[in-house]
DNA sequence: AAATTAATGTGTCGTAAGTACATATTTATT
DNA sequence: AATAAATATGTACTTACGACACATTAATTT
């Protein structure tokens, strides 16, 4: 070995303590993939493969990569696990507490998202994936509890205000399905008159003269959302 | 130099190449400190040193440390800036582009603050530092325009439901000057009669049998707001 | 085929909040 | 004493919200 190998070498550790100083802080990107069946809200959850959290689900994350923004990280990590790339998705909040990670400093940025359970096929070559109605989530791995409920807190005041809801269904839905999703993510019962009062101020909706075909009663009538009103683009980001 | 001294620099200098993968990305905090004087609404910035932005203004921040968690860095910004440490702090986004920073990857996170200007004595130790109408900003380093309109959408949002505005006023305040303040971060004239209604509606504030004396006509009476809205605790931090 | 069951679909009334709008009162100033 | 400029306040109209009941339709059962 050559002075001036050793003397990179050197270098290297300096740079790398250094460098270590500021930049040995983790980034990742974590998912609360949202989809609705069975008439439950369910979060899509993976076994954690840590020796700390044994037993524990957690949320879908992973680092970011150096040559990624943070939209197309977590645009990524649902391509991976879920196989979509026409989905809702919307920045939630930057957790960073020191020891939320076991194993170093990690902050992580969550998002949500939105997805139609039954209308697409997965990819679920990982058969650690389960979807767990959130009602009945008690703990995870690392923070993502606390993760998870800021998502859905979040979900519930956009739910009220802008028209997200319709990622979790599909393109044709009755009015009595689309009540029970509000009831799901709400908590709460709705009165069916005055829903349906809401909805059509709104104006979201469009009559597509369609009834339901598969129900063991009388039927109802079947809309959809709106053109406009539907995410743009193969990549459906909100931006504020 | 012994073979196992050797390894170690070896080892150091792979580490660095793999710690460099995925972490060397930085990771700051910019605050938008936000103040309401001579009717305006001001935030606090500061002339930018870098070569790339010369003539133009940034934003406060700084590179998270590694043993502080993101309230705590903002917070200690805050306090390295203004002196204050009684202020109203909100984390509202975070922002990762790939080339928002010359000199490499930086992800920052984004917070506002709401600071009374006129009763606290400021550290103004950097003279670089500049309070400037919001309203007259055109252009900032990096993409601290983004940021802080996000952060101003952030707060005309809040405003509407949460009594946050009260951190931009003095402890005692008519209720002209409360209007004006809405008034500058609405960007909207209300009409007087239907403001008084609406706050008294929300039923924050106190009366406190106690009249203006300083204004050039008839005084109004003043106002505080009810204690059990006022920030807790030394670090107000708002929680979600 | 008739009766039953279970869901869909719709309207009204009372209450609360939002909006537009005008006049009397008080204080400082002239 | 008169004037100017701001404070303080109420009403009528419209719109949204919440509670509430009954007729209709289609599938199922008898």
């Amino acid at each position: 070995m050559t002075d001036k190998a050793l003397q990179q070498l050197k270098t290297a550790e300096i740079e790398k303590i250094s460098h270590l100083d500021y930049f040995n802080i983790g980034i990742t990107v974590d998912c609360v993939i949202l989809g609705y069946d069975d008439k439950e809200l369910k979060v899509l959850l993976i076994k954690s493969d840590m020796q700390e959290f044994s037993g524990l689900y957690s949320l879908l994350g992973d680092f970011i990569k150096p040559d990624e923004d943070l939209e197309t990280a977590s645009y990524r990590i649902l391509k991976e696990r879920t196989g979509l790339d026409d989905v809702y998705l919307e920045q939630v909040h930057a957790f960073g507490g020191l020891n939320r990670h076991p194993s170093g400093r990690v902050i992580t940025i969550a998002y949500y998202s939105l997805i139609d359970i039954k209308n697409h096929k997965f990819q679920l070559s990982h058969n650690e994936l389960h979807w767990h109605p959130v009602n009945e989530i008690r703990k995870l791995a690392f923070d993502h509890k606390l993760i998870l409920d800021t998502c859905l807190n979040r979900l519930r005041q956009q739910v009220m205000e802008h028209p997200v809801i319709f990622n979790l269904l599909p393109e044709k839905f009755s009015l009595r399905e689309l009540q029970e999703l509000y009831e799901a993510i709400l908590g709460v019962e709705l009165d069916r008159r005055n829903f349906r009062k809401k909805i059509a101020i709104k104006d979201w909706l469009l009559d597509i003269d369609e009834m339901e075909n598969d129900v063991p009663h009388r039927p109802g009538k079947l809309y959809a959302l709106k053109k406009q009103y539907r995410p743009k683009g193969a990549r459906a980001l909100a931006l504020h």
